[in-house]
DNA sequence: TGTAACCTTAAAGGCGACTACAAGGTCAAG
DNA sequence: CTTGACCTTGTAGTCGCCTTTAAGGTTACA
């Protein structure tokens, strides 16, 4: 089962040039070409941008992805899977922090922002709360510590 | 009460740099020069430049940002506070579901990520079960749907 | 045989919000 | 009067992940 660039790029849902992309950043190998320079792709190729793709879709940067197929490549290779297993669960334990410490941040903005709002139709000033809440400043430090150079 | 760039980038906790951005792209007016050609700011400029910071903290995009004070300076001109309020809780409404969308999908991905972990570590499998659920493709769409153009 | 729909490469463009650099002018302190 | 820390402009680079364009070669089909 061989496929062109185009093909591949249909069955996984991306355009062609990302493909080429891929490739022109190691993460995926230089294919096989026919005689006359079209790119030849195998099942193991789809795979690998499905896993791309997947893996994508899960959060991780292209960057993660590539250490996730360097880590799977070397298993190919000898075998340490263990270790592997390992170094995998490490990368998305760190993963999972990433997403909630980004869950957690905003949570605090949708907090703040619905406090907001809260007052805004709670008040009958002239001037836009909202807009207010937004220039309020740590004015003080205009003339706090700072007295700067 | 008088500033050069500098002591304004700093009052704010930004770089002087960033100032001549955000005036570059229509955030701040041109301000006035001294005689050697020195931008001079004053007070409301100051509060200018912290009312985006504050939103930008707040998840607000500059060109958000620039639709508030587009609003905000409208409201200097002709008194039309009303429509400005609810343009502004407008705004702020559809990030506040902006921010909903993206705390759930973060939190499915969450999820996913969590059960390859499970997966993982209950497993004893020569290949990693991570790796083998990032491989996996729906690979049904090799054939179905997407005539496209 | 014509032509549409593929494929090739290299290079440039785009987003957002800057940062960095170069080459020079100005200002305050010692 | 000299230093060093500011300021000016313009241009280019950064990051991630592509997309677009140009200029051409190949293949499948009617």
């Amino acid at each position: 089962m061989e496929f062109t660039i185009g093909k591949m790029a249909k069955y996984v849902g991306i355009s062609p040039a990302s493909i080429r992309y891929y490739e022109s950043i190691g993460l995926l190998p230089s294919p096989i070409r026919t005689s006359s320079g079209y790119r030849k792709y195998s099942l193991r190729d789809l795979e690998r941008v499905r896993f791309i793709k997947n893996a994508q879709r899960l959060g991780f940067s292209l960057s993660e992805i590539g250490y996730f197929l360097y880590l799977s490549d070397l298993e190919q290779k000898r075998d340490n899977s263990e270790n592997l297993c390992s170094s995998v669960q490490k990368e998305v334990r760190k993963k999972i922090s990433e997403l909630e410490e980004k869950i957690e941040r905003l949570q605090e903005l949708k907090k703040s922002l619905e406090a907001m709002l809260e007052k805004c139709t709670s008040s009958t000033t002239s001037t836009c709360p909202i807009l207010a809440a937004l220039g309020e400043g740590s004015r003080a430090e205009t003339e706090t510590k700072e007295a700067k150079k």
